[in-house]
DNA sequence: GGCTACATGTAACAAGTTACATGATTTT
DNA sequence: AAAATCATGTAACTTGTTACATGTAGCC
């Protein structure tokens, strides 16, 4: 993990959104950038304050009793221009570990039983996904007129469906194969 | 990562087609599975090591002269055990962090020219991938009589090809909306 | 009365990448 | 003559997860 750690730059894009403290950035994250992306409030919190002294963001502390005090980031013009450095650079291939499909791989090896409960699994979670993106989608339509963001947001959820749809393909093809393997 | 490794499944796995040396297991893993999953010398090696002390392979030390010794590594009983266990659990989720995406979705705050560019870089990504791929099939079809292994193979490349024809996909729409952004 | 959401954080730990080190052999 | 492939490995480093710690407020 020597290469650069992508979560000032998820950071940064939130902020670049508006104002938010660090749990509701994690929570933005979830909402519309989960089929793409994932930060963990260990990343967050820790990199929020490094920020500041960076420079990236400044820093407001609202003081709450019986509460923490929440802390409201906010980005300046220069995490703006850092911000628009990395977007013009081009993306680094993302590793790719799909420990699913590794299993299907292997499974070759012991019985056509094993392989089909690999795709079968993998099939369930397609399906518990697309169940998740309908929910979203209903949220969308309802939201779409207050958010200005809501057409990115709606095209982020293409991705997930677009993906798990595909996903679905390949275990047809996949347990068409299996079946004709067994006989 | 406190989540436990997958390194040791992934060497499992292919020893369990053969015994292999260390290299051989990058080599076959990048050519078979390289759609789905990707290993480094500094996991494999430290692991192999590892794993023959926990008694999961044996080692068979051919010496070389001005080479390097060659270490070819069986899987043992309990190896195949352990792979067995493994391929009966389901399988971690795993995290999806695709900087590309990010960058599409951040890039919203900037311009639609910024937008075309992202997408853009993604279409050609993938183009560059199918292009792979037609090479790894043609590869496939001239080994497929002899390698038994080839047809599982031949799934693993046609997951490959799915999700970049989905990707493509996704492009398509993707810049259909911008282009009526721009008007 | 219990669960979920709100809100902040840290510490311990493990995982994984990259650069380095070495050098013969084969292909272009 | 240069580049790629074969073949082994280690060390330094960073990233990222998880568990823990703390407590209120609101909902069912």
């Amino acid at each position: 993990m020597a290469r650069e750690s992508k979560t000032k730059y998820a950071i940064l894009g939130m902020l670049n959104i508006g104002p938010k403290c660090g749990y509701d950035i994690k929570k933005e994250l979830e909402r519309s950038a989960m089929f793409f992306w994932n930060e963990s409030y260990g990343q967050i919190y820790p990199m929020l304050k490094k920020m500041v002294t960076s420079e990236l963001t400044t820093i407001e502390v609202i003081a709450r009793e019986d509460q923490p005090d929440m802390k409201i980031y906010t980005i300046t013009n220069k995490g703006i221009a850092e911000l628009e450095r990395w977007l013009k650079l081009p993306a680094d291939p993302h590793p790719v570990r799909n420990e699913a499909m590794l299993k299907f791989y292997f499974g070759a090896n012991t019985t056509p039983a094993m392989t089909q409960t690999h795709i079968a699994r993998m099939r369930d979670r397609v399906d518990t996904q697309l169940l998740e993106m309908q929910n979203q989608r209903d949220r969308i339509d309802s939201e779409m007129a207050e958010d200005p963001n809501a057409l990115f947001w709606q095209l982020s959820l293409r991705y997930g469906e677009i993906m798990s749809e595909a996903m679905k393909t390949w275990c047809d093809e996949a347990e068409e194969f299996v079946d004709e393997l067994k006989g």
